[in-house]
DNA sequence: TTAAATTTTGTTGTATACAACAGATAATAT
DNA sequence: ATATTATCTGTTGTATACAACAAAATTTAA
């Protein structure tokens, strides 16, 4: 990446302080404090916002604040809704496309953590297994659809994995499973094993949250 | 609509005259040409554009301009291809949540429609009549991926009616036929017209692409 | 004529000053 | 003491000036 205007600079940062809820659910911060904190002024910092804003990442309050977004029980259900539809349709339809040494890398890879620590990039492995499916559809609204999920998955992953780190392993064995599907070219039923993979994460995700370990 | 930002007022203006095709698809535009047509200063000109660059409406190419989004086959294919994800579930899952009334209002106009002049609102019934079943859905993901389908859809029925008012009267019978099924609560059937209505837009929508009667 | 270097022009990128306003706080009247 | 009014404070909304830069036009050299 060569070019780097200070809007990006300063998107990029802010939302990933985000992601990695850094700035917490429901809080409320002030452009200025991103313009002190960042040491930008305001236009970026301001275009950045617009920008998190559209994607429901925070709540602009005139004359009050920026409102983090809150990761609540609706909104959960509202993001794996959507997961639970996109992802089996292009497990099926876009599976065929992956060359089968992506697969078997990711298989290796799943075996190979399965057998070791869970460490810091488990998450981006995750992330990456979702999105190429997303990016090899080459249909546009489709990848941003991802993105726009994935910065509320991670966050929601953040927020409850802290607590069970036993899910991981879980988690690992079903995204195998589904890989063992794709490699043998059997996209219904890979499609159907991401549908159970995402129900029981949610039904997880669920439960976490209910039990009010954070809010 | 009380409260009315200047940011907003832009907005609202650009994406109507986007839509619309008062500019025309691929065609180059400035912030100061904006600026003195809506007599709105450049800040809040700016944070409209972003927006509508961020919803695929317009590119902003640095230093040169802002280019009005352009509306090919492929671009058409990747619509089409979320709308037929899309609107199947939302009825099949959705419907039920809808009135009986609303859908027997629907059934009039549809009627009315059929045995009178095509008129300019035609469009606005039209849009109407798909964004219902995504705000039943309560999920914002949804109701968000309508709006920014909706656009672009009525700029490609604006660019192709124009060519076939025919069309008009197929599609209504179309659109009476998934109103009638859904009157019946025959959810099932009423998702597999809606796909069929979609196929045949989708392929009348290819056709006079490629006849490029408009580019 | 042609190629290269230079200047000009037009556009967006960024910084900053000021206006508007909502909410909180303080002051006042009853 | 309480309700009401007025003031103050903090924050975003808006306007505008200037910087940076890319591309086009012009000039210059060979």
């Amino acid at each position: 990446m060569a070019k780097q205007t200070l809007k990006t600079k300063a998107y990029d940062e802010i939302r990933k302080n985000i992601t990695y809820c850094n700035y917490a659910p429901g809080s409320i911060i002030t452009e200025e404090f991103l313009q002190t904190e960042l040491n930008i002024s305001r236009t970026p910092i301001r275009e950045a916002i617009n920008r998190l804003e559209q994607e429901g990442l925070v709540t602009i309050k005139p004359k009050k604040g920026i409102v983090i977004s809150n990761l609540n029980f609706e909104e959960a259900g509202m993001l794996y809704e959507i997961r639970l539809l996109l992802e089996p349709y292009v497990i099926r339809t876009y599976g065929n496309r992956i060359p089968q040494q992506t697969y078997v890398d990711f298989y290796k890879h799943f075996t190979d953590l399965l057998s070791a620590e869970a460490s810091e990039s488990d998450f981006d492995i995750d992330d990456n297994f979702h999105q190429i499916f997303y990016n090899v559809s080459q249909n546009s609204y489709l990848m941003e659809m991802n993105n726009r999920l994935s910065s509320q998955i991670t966050r929601l992953r953040i927020l409850t994995r802290i607590q069970e780190k036993s899910d991981l392993i879980q988690t690992t064995h079903e995204h195998l499973a589904i890989v063992n599907a794709c490699l043998q070219s059997s996209w219904d039923q890979a499609a159907e094993l991401s549908i159970e993979h995402l129900k029981r994460s949610r039904e997880n995700s669920f439960k976490l949250i209910l039990s009010g370990k954070f809010k």
